[in-house]
RNA sequence: CGCGGCGUGGAGCAGCUAGGUAGCUCGUCGGGCUCAUAACCCGAAGGUCGUUGGUUCAAAUCCAGCCGCCGCAACCA
């Protein structure tokens, strides 16, 4: 019988800065899938890599003084490293900047021109010419303006390429809500309503703003956009359209796709759609995660963010509690859909009682038990009890439901059934009281088959978590005496595959315990040293002072050169706030009525999540007073009040409060 | 009235689709055991299942309203 192929992905990430332990959680999450499907015999392709075009990489590259690939190159060699260090065994790595991708790309951005579904269009008045950029109607503001610099925008004499999504909202549909391709489905629903229903707008597929990608073979003024550029990596990566590798009829179409929420969209939506128009069959599962979120002391969870320095470091936790542990604590917190929280007293605790206390823990006292008893090795004598029964049905009755939790990717599942039956066997240890029997001479044959059956629980375990610990799980093998042979998959469900006069060796502890109040103390004051630090950098950015990595705080490029008649045409004058409110279903925006000393006037901000109302009333501020009035959210707004973008919000001007409401500001 | 989800002992969650003893993990307390990594096993305390009302012999579970969180969308003159 010929393998059976199994294709699983992880997402391209994005090399714009250094893996943090998000990249982690797929991919280890992957890898555990890719492994345990090894092990039932399959043909395994396991794809991650990394989506390496765009506009960021070209800032980027630029900023630190090197081309884009050379600065991509950097990255890509650092995300090896941690999936080396990770022990991730990907198959294939595919970057989108290899040379038989953007081939591939290319011809599959020509094949879609050539059926019709990729058209050149234009913006009709949405271009904004001093920030180059082409908007769609739903990022326009409400006076059909720029959404980054609230210039007028041109009626477009520039052209873009787009792909027509229309045609295939009803297959989408069903797709989403009546197939099982979106687990966990719970979100169907919420994309079906929010961009299904209203109708499906054409994509932009093409940018001429930067050079940074693809280029259209058809149009050289043109790169191919991220959407077809990125998501093609999972039929590129398998020879589509190339000549690179030809297993594209094995594997394809993929059994997982697997991605954090984030960009479930993508996935759920758009690779779909370009898929039915190349005519190529859809993807099995989408499999979408949550995101790790960090639990600050009181509980609360923020989300991870380089600014504010709070960032989980793999490479770190992995030297303090060895890798397999945090793979081991990734995948047990993790469930599909829901966010979980990280924090090192969750993570620590679970090390503790899980892998020292309950799993190390039995390896260790079933194995020294051997060896004070036995000198190591088991007497072919035996003696059974009804007692044993229960216990053999719930080690061979495992198999077959960790394999039920891998198939629908549910990893968490999958290791609670097999701690379950960890749990059953110190309980089995308690039940049989062998120290008891191993003083009695009488007893020997009993005391083996207690100690037996313990190995063999021992065996099926440790060979089911093999996949998702890689490294541990073989140490543990050399302690009970199990061959290679002994833990192969057609074995798991079996009990009684260890040599009768089977012999252990005693070594060293498998998971150490650790001093919990002492990690604590050290992690926190790790973690505080780098908020500090993060805190430190960002106090310096805000200065201007350009820092190498300013991760999350670009510093915007300046805008075309004015002249001084231009500047006069913007009227800038002191205003008083006299009160201030949250304009009603809105997040974000404030209604404030200023005084003037014109007569007053109301003016409407997008600063709610940085200021309360009281905190403006009574203040002095500058308004931009003849800019030509909006309604937002349905509230008249006339001009707007100047605030600066910092990484971490917007922060309000305020002037000194004796500078009389209407002066000119120069 | 934009869309969707959630609210269960100290913490994190399951149960809700097909109403009928409220369950799991961690923590706390008490006991047992000693083979083992101060580990293991047993027991106990602790819950008006957000709130109000409805349907029903019976509601955590179904229905309606309300309150509070979260996500998506919108919004950032």
């Amino acid at each position: 019988m010929s393998k059976k192929p199994f294709y699983i992905t992880t997402p391209i990430y994005y090399p714009s800065g250094e893996p943090h332990i998000g990249h982690c959680y797929t991919t280890v999450a992957c890898d555990s899938i890719a492994r345990y499907k090894r092990m039932q015999g399959n043909d395994v392709m396991f794809l991650t890599g990394t989506d390496e075009h765009g506009l960021k990489i070209e800032q980027k590259a630029e900023a630190a003084g090197v081309t884009p690939k050379e600065y991509v190159d950097g990255i890509v060699a650092i995300f090896k490293k941690l999936w080396s260090y990770m022990n991730i065994s990907y198959d294939r790595y595919i970057r989108t900047t290899d040379d038989y991708h953007v081939e591939a790309v290319q011809k599959i951005f020509k094949e879609l021109y050539d059926r019709g579904y990729i058209y050149k269009g234009e913006y009709s008045g949405k271009y904004c010419t001093p920030c180059e950029s082409f908007w769609t109607d739903s990022q326009l503001d409400e006076n059909g303006c720029c959404p980054e610099c609230h210039r007028p925008v041109k009626f477009a004499k520039e052209e873009a390429y787009f792909f027509k999504m229309s045609p295939f909202a009803d297959r989408i549909e069903k797709l989403l809500l009546e197939t099982d391709y979106l687990r966990p489905k719970t979100r169907a629903v919420e994309l079906v309503n929010n961009f299904i229903k209203p109708g499906l707008e054409d994509l932009c597929v093409s940018r001429t703003t930067f050079k940074w990608g693809i280029p259209v073979t058809f149009d050289d003024k043109h790169v191919v956009y991220v959407w077809i550029d990125a998501l093609s990596n999972y039929i590129t990566a398998l020879g589509y359209m190339n000549s690179a590798h030809n297993d594209f009829e094995k594997y394809w179409p993929a059994d997982v796709h697997m991605v954090a929420k984030d960009i479930m969209r993508f996935h759920a939506i758009i690779w779909p759609a370009m898929l039915m128009a190349l005519d190529v069959p859809l993807p099995h599962h989408l499999a979408v995660h949550g995101w790790i979120t960090m639990q600050g002391k009181g509980g609360e969870s923020e989300k991870m963010s380089k600014s504010l320095g709070n960032v989980v470091d793999p490479f770190m936790l992995g030297e303090r509690y060895g890798v397999d542990t945090i793979r081991y604590h990734i995948l047990r917190e993790m469930a599909l859909g829901a966010d979980s929280a990280f924090s090192n007293e969750i993570m620590i605790n679970r090390i503790n009682s899980d892998l020292a206390n309950g799993f190390g823990n039995l390896v260790s006292r079933t194995v020294a038990m051997a060896d004070k008893y036995f000198g190591g090795t088991l007497p072919a004598d035996r003696e059974s009890d009804a007692l044993d029964e229960e216990f053999k049905a719930k080690v061979t009755g495992l198999l077959a439901e960790v394999d039920k939790y891998i198939d629908e990717t549910r990893l968490k599942q999958a290791l609670e059934a097999i701690f379950e039956v960890v749990s059953r066997a110190n309980k089995y240890i308690d039940e049989t009281e062998p120290w008891k029997l191993g003083k009695d001479e009488t007893k020997k044959a009993r005391l083996a088959s207690v100690l037996y059956n313990l190995l063999e629980a021992i065996r099926v375990t440790s060979a089911l978590l093999a996949p998702f610990m890689p490294t541990t799980m073989p140490k543990v093998w050399e302690q009970i005496g199990a061959s290679a042979a002994d833990v192969e998959y057609d074995k798991l469900d079996k009990f009684g595959v260890l040599p009768e006069n089977v012999t252990v060796h005693k070594g060293e502890i498998l998971f150490p315990r650790i001093d919990v109040d002492k990690e604590i103390e050290e992690l926190n004051a790790i973690l505080l040293k780098n908020m500090e630090a993060a805190k430190a950098k960002l106090s310096s950015e805000e200065k201007g002072e350009k820092t190498e990595a300013a991760e999350e705080a670009e510093i915007p490029e300046l805008a075309p050169e004015i002249t001084i008649d231009d500047f006069a045409k913007v009227e800038i004058r002191a205003a008083k706030v006299l009160s201030a409110e949250r304009v009603k279903k809105s997040d974000k925006l404030l209604c404030l009525q200023l005084d003037d000393g014109m007569g007053g006037r109301q003016v409407v901000s997008g600063i709610a999540q940085y200021y309360a109302p009281e905190d403006l009333v009574g203040k002095t501020i500058q308004l931009i007073a003849n800019l030509k009035p909006v309604k937002l959210r349905g509230v008249e707004s006339n001009g707007m009040i100047c605030a600066a973008d910092t990484p971490s919000g917007i922060r309000v001007i305020f002037l000194d409060d004796d500078i009389p409401a209407g002066s000119k500001i120069r």
